[in-house]
DNA sequence: AAATCAGGTGCAAACGTTAGCATTGCGCAA
DNA sequence: TTGCGCAATGCTAACGTTTGCACCTGATTT
């Protein structure tokens, strides 16, 4: 069905070696051979078979990214940022998620390997660890926001909470609650440990009740203000895990008839582009996504060409917006 | 360096074609050979080249999907909702975005066809064009919101944007603006005849003052909110190309001072999550996106298994909510 | 005029896997 | 004892491409 190198040299009566090489522009090839040939090819319509080419020795175009799914929009703002490099470096992506499925992720760097993939990047702190204890041995690999591993490309996330607490703290705020992603992994206790050093290097106490867990989308953060404004001392402000918990708790306010910023402050986490068009705009720690993700592939090129690289922990920056008030 | 099948096979004592076998639990294959290659095959780190296996005449368990940008949430959802019936199928998938580059798409379609992919699935009007050109002959694929096509699935985008003009018009508007994709797409000039159709089907008459461009982003929708208010005439009710635009629509309105819906109210079009949760809430005509990847990667397997499919057009469906007020 | 050179092309092996067919033992029936 | 069938495994070709090397033919060098 499919035309093969071996068709086209049957009909120009030449051998499949000459074909190959004449597809390529070898120089060993006469130039008036390589325009018969490749006008057949046109002709007969050839299309490479990748697989075939890959057996054959050459090395993988494809680099492969791990992501926790495919409607998070901060993970697609980092896949946008990799795929960039990626077109630039004239290689493919192989994209999978994994979602609720705890096997998945096991599958999806089993798939990796299969493919012999050039490469991958893995985002999102829930595969790290089952990247981490595997041995895939030689396929390099560059992780997004991991702290142990030698090639990563992180922001300093507790830094970046406590930015925002300090924030709130400089705005008069003394009752600062915090809504958490909820799972146990790195991102959220970095989180978590950066608001407890932003209130204690002020010298303020903690309150546990003021810690409440959302599930790192919408619907949590919504459930979470309310929880946290039904208590007999609520909190004047709130410092969320993310965006998207944000716009949950703001929404959750307002369904409550709480205002933000008059009655309560709200301070977020990624600045996606939503953060700046909500209404009130979302205060918020800027995490660089795309350029997380372009630094991430950069950092993937440079390791698959044997260049010596280090981890990288980028600066993140307080984006102040409409959803913090004035001083009080 | 990579363990193949000939070196388990050398290290066993037995023929390549036993251990691919025994991999595989063949029946031929006695029960204790099965465990001893099995065993052997993991203590040595054995993993299966994809490519050979295809080579080697499997079919490809990937499918293709071609979609604009990897940022738009509502062909990540689309994206989600194919995932997850590929996964149920076993099938890998494999994903290309076109972003703004020209060339890119016919690349994207070339580098499915080097693949040799089962089949694919092509998101977005932009491309829809490009595959229909090219014969890329017997590779089965499912277009979805394109309507000529056989083999598709849509949602009836012309009658969407005509309930929603409707549901303006019965609030008591006369002034209704649209704010487009601005791009000449199939989907840009369906939404704008439906807009067209629900004026005139009232017999209200269309003013083409009224009809500005966006960038179906949030920034279009805000320069184009804007302008409409700059205008003589200005409009009492816009409607949307999409959920995006019009959260722009509404910030634009708002940065003039100009309230939703007390001043103008708003339609939005696809009922992306964010539509429930933005304030004020988003009334917009619901395309079930989840829904629609599903149908569409199901109808891909039905095709892929040879069975008989036809288009299928979806009803849309108009969610009230707070962007639009009450009937004045 | 003989030997060398280089451009142009063909041969064949290799990549890792699969699958059809052939082969080897074996126990069992005739 | 001979023949047979069956279970278990080996042989080999094939998938489509690349690549090192050998080969041929004129043309240039000495």
């Amino acid at each position: 069905m499919k035309v093969s190198i071996k068709d086209i040299a049957k009909k120009a009566g030449v051998a499949p070696s000459t074909v190959s090489r004449a597809l390529k522009n070898h120089p060993r090839i006469s130039a008036d051979m390589q325009a018969t040939i490749q006008a057949l090819a046109a002709e007969m319509g050839y299309v490479p078979s990748e697989s075939a080419r890959h057996l054959a020795g050459k090395q993988s175009r494809t680099i492969g990214v791990a992501i926790p799914d495919f409607t998070d929009p901060f993970y697609m703002n980092i896949l946008s940022g990799i795929e960039e490099v990626a077109i630039a470096h004239q290689h493919e992506l192989f994209v999978g998620s994994f979602n609720q499925d705890l096997d998945r992720d096991r599958k999806l760097f089993d798939a990796f390997d299969q493919k012999r993939l050039a490469g991958f990047v893995v985002a999102g702190s829930l595969v790290d660890a089952a990247y981490l204890t595997r041995d895939s041995g030689d396929i390099p690999a560059v992780l997004i926001n991991h702290y142990e591993y030698p090639f990563s490309v992180a922001i300093d996330q507790m830094r970046g909470v406590e930015m925002g607490v300090n924030h709130l703290i400089s705005l008069g705020h003394r009752k600062i609650a915090y809504v958490s992603l909820g799972t146990t992994t790195s991102s959220d206790s970095l989180r978590y440990q950066g608001y407890i050093n932003g209130l204690e290097s002020s010298g303020f106490s903690t309150n546990p009740n003021w810690v409440v867990e959302g599930d790192g989308g919408i619907a949590g953060g919504l459930s979470a203000a309310k929880r946290l404004m039904a208590l007999p001392d609520p909190p004047t402000a709130i410092m969320c895990y993310n965006d998207r918990t944000a716009i949950g708790v703001i929404n959750g306010l307002h369904q409550i008839g709480i205002a933000v910023p008059d009655d309560v402050s709200v301070v977020g986490f990624d600045d996606l582009e939503i953060a700046a068009y909500f209404l009130p705009s979302l205060t918020t720690i800027q995490q660089p996504h795309v350029h997380l993700g372009r630094q991430a592939a950069e950092k993937l090129f440079a390791l698959m060409h044997g260049a010596t690289v280090q981890a990288e922990l980028l600066e993140p920056k307080l984006i102040r917006r409409n959803s913090t008030g004035p001083k009080k």
